[in-house]
DNA sequence: ACCTACCTGGCC
DNA sequence: GGCCAGGTAGGT
């Protein structure tokens, strides 16, 4: 859903701009502008920015294509494809403005650096703003809190772009508790969490993504790392590693996998 | 640091 | 009918 400004300004102010290039921070896709917009006094980038949200799909489709239900942005581009986004929930958000602009109107949160992927980067891709997370830099954000660390991956604000299915898959990978205080792991154990994020990132980034219900790539294809998941999704199922029955609670009021064995 | 709300759909 | 779902914001 359009979020920020409102449409008749929208509208005005993407009408007829190049989409320069593409990136994201954290889980907010990041498509710069051409040209200093109206807007920007001080002639900051301007960017088109969406986030999916729970249920968002993005993809081109021909502007004669049957419209499907819950689309609620339609951008017609000079190529004469049309962008499209859907999303059932509508918790997905379109935001057009200068990084300032959007921090200034609350569009945008302030996020944490970036994991590495643990993926190849990819050269031809502007990988869009935000400082990526050092093993340093995560030890500091972890020694802030002694909230679950959990709750502290979770938190866009600490680490950006991790959600409910990556946080799970971290912590199983580096054998660490989702309930663990943040601010008691040991240098060790920091490490290995560290790992644990870019080898769950990795793996997703790899495979396209996780299908587990509805999530499609921009082309409509699911991607296949729902295959690989090690914990989320699987509680009373085995353990991996040990056999024993994967457990479910919840922290930070989402739900959680764990191996009570394998995860201290 | 927790709840609840926001939405819709699928499943029991 | 109730519960659950990949996310986030706002209020207590």
């Amino acid at each position: 859903m359009l979020r920020y400004p409102d449409a008749a300004s929208f509208r005005r102010r993407i009408v007829g701009r190049r989409l320069e290039k593409v990136g994201r921070h954290g889980k907010f896709m990041l498509v710069e502008l051409d040209g200093p917009g109206e807007e920007a006094l001080d002639a900051e980038p301007e960017f088109l920015v969406i986030h999916l949200g729970m249920t968002g799909r993005l993809g081109l489709a021909e502007p004669e294509a049957e419209v499907r239900p819950y689309t609620h942005l339609r951008l017609p581009l000079s190529s004469g494809a049309e962008l499209r986004m859907t999303d059932y929930r509508r918790f997905g958000r379109v935001l057009l403005g200068s990084a300032a602009e959007l921090a200034r109107n609350r569009a945008m949160p302030s996020l944490g650096p970036e994991p590495a992927t643990g993926s190849k980067p990819n050269p031809e891709r502007w990988t869009g703003l935000g400082a990526t997370l050092t093993r340093r830099g995560f030890a500091a954000i972890l020694q802030r809190s002694r909230r679950p660390v959990k709750a502290m991956l979770l938190d866009q604000g600490m680490v950006a772009g991790l959600g409910n299915i990556y946080c799970d898959e971290a912590c199983f990978r580096a054998g660490i508790r989702p309930t663990a205080a943040a601010n008691s792991l040991s240098p060790a154990r920091r490490r290995r969490l560290f790992r644990g994020i870019g080898e769950a990132l990795g793996s997703a980034v790899d495979l396209r993504g996780s299908s587990i219900d509805d999530y499609r790539d921009g082309f409509g294809e699911k991607g296949q790392n729902q295959h690989q998941l090690l914990v989320y999704g699987r509680a009373g199922q085995p353990c991996v590693r040990c056999g024993r029955a994967l457990r479910k609670t919840i922290v930070a009021g989402r739900t959680t996998v764990y191996c009570y064995s394998c995860q201290r």
